[in-house]
DNA sequence: AGCATTTTCATTGCAATGCGATACTATGTT
DNA sequence: AACATAGTATCGCATTGCAATGAAAATGCT
């Protein structure tokens, strides 16, 4: 029964306290699913017993991670979470000196600033800069997007060495999420080289519709890639190449400002 | 043994699962240490066995929560909390849609502009929209202040029931943070009691000094306080007094327009 | 409204498994 | 180079998580 997920999840590591793993994967599954979920469905979904689940749920909500509804018995996260969330947050020297410049870039630019890094084969937002209302469309921290079709993430690549950019873009099926989702690889290794070249990448409603972003690498002291300045604006004020001319260097400039190495922690 | 701890933190409750308790008060300690910890530290801190923060770490090493620095051996959190705090924030429909009214507000107001609710005797930030480099010290969501003396804490006491203010006000010790914090328990219920009748609350450096900040509280459908939008500006550029005409106001009609029942979710 | 179906809650005993104890290795400090 | 400190590896038994079961509650149907 639970051999599945076993090798499918932990990988082969045999080491991994399994109530602990459970108790990961319930909160993941809770916080995946866009409404609060009862029990039942959290046990078809993680495919643990339902005596299990009940413990988990039950011992998650005894400390309070978890909440459920009175009304409904669903559960869903609670704001204690965010404890872990600013754990996370508050000790990142690339998070905290980021958000100063992009403060200042945003005040510069009067556009969407975020900043983001590489999860896997995904781009993560860990700040974002919000200018307009209508950039917020799930403007939130923590968010991803798979690496290949967003600029972050091409810009990320882009500073990598290639057998492993394109290791990357090999690990996930290139699913088109519009009409202009490059999903041809080659085609995807050139913008990638041009980015490498140029030191940005720019994409052209490939995430959404209506929306432009144009992205510059944040590295290390040595040169690894450790991140992404992405500014993202609306095909109703910007056109790709006023964007590329206009706001390419700006967010450079930002992403280099916050590449000079940060306190770091190094022997 | 172990016995201490259960009482202390479980609260009596005996069905919460012993490992998961145990990984989830490492995973608080690495997130509230503000550097790096390593085995030993984590196994005082906690008190659990050096063996069981062993395998601990390792298990939620496995499952990418924790990461080791090589060198230092020392563990921190890693971006995937990151997925549990997008979980949380994008399906709350209170930030949300703060969200939106926050950008404009802070676009109107030009000074920057929070949004948080109370957890425990803690005032925790879920939305931060800081306008000027100035402002960002800590500037992060999840971030926890006493609720008594800033005035986000204030201004949700002050809509709810007065037995329950002062419950909360009587939880935890009135501990000065500036030589400006309120700790006289009778001169704060005032306090309350004047952002009840005037409808935001105002703080004088009571935090930090050369922060004010004005709050006024968010309601749900039937009048409870949910949270609070806060205003935090420097003194070096706002006296307390102009503070309190000019923007109160503003963030009054803030914290009004999200108050308006969002799309709840009620049988 | 009343019955059928689904979902959640409560309990128990046994086997799986987490952890204490111990020893060993690596690191860095005097 | 020796000592002190911190991390890693191993193993066996007592702890404890969980499958199984059924009661209770809630939902949906006619």
């Amino acid at each position: 029964m639970a051999t599945d997920e076993a090798t499918a999840e932990a990988g082969g590591d045999r080491l991994a306290i399994a109530s602990v793993r459970k108790a990961m994967v319930v909160l993941e599954t809770v916080a995946m699913h866009s409404e609060p979920i009862g029990l039942t469905r959290i046990a078809e979904a993680t495919g643990f017993g339902k005596s299990a689940v009940q413990r988990l749920t039950h011992t998650l909500g005894a400390l309070g991670y978890l909440e459920k509804d009175p009304s409904t018995r669903r559960y869903r996260l609670t704001v204690r979470m965010l404890d872990l969330t600013y754990g996370f947050l508050s000790k990142d020297p690339l998070i905290t000196s980021g958000m100063l410049q992009l403060i200042d870039a945003r005040e510069r630019i009067g556009e969407t600033l975020n900043m983001g890094r590489l999860e896997g084969t995904d781009f993560i937002y860990t700040v974002r800069m919000p200018a307009h209302r209508l950039s917020i469309i799930g403007a939130l921290i923590g968010r991803r997007q798979p690496a290949f079709c967003t600029s972050g993430g091409r810009a990320v690549l882009s500073r990598m060495p290639r057998m492993a950019a394109e290791a990357l873009i090999d690990a996930r099926p290139l699913q088109a999420l519009t009409p202009n989702t490059t999903i041809d690889r080659g085609r995807l290794i050139e913008l990638i080289e041009q980015a490498r070249i140029e030191g940005f990448s720019a994409t052209d409603q490939e995430v959404m519709m209506g929306e432009l972003a144009v992205s510059a690498p944040i590295t290390d002291e040595y040169g690894q890639p450790i991140g992404a300045v992405q500014c993202s604006v609306s095909t109703a004020a910007w056109t790709f190449e006023r964007m590329r001319a206009e706001l390419a260097p700006q967010v450079m400039e930002t992403a280099r400002l916050i590449s000079r190495t940060p306190p770091s922690r190094r022997g």
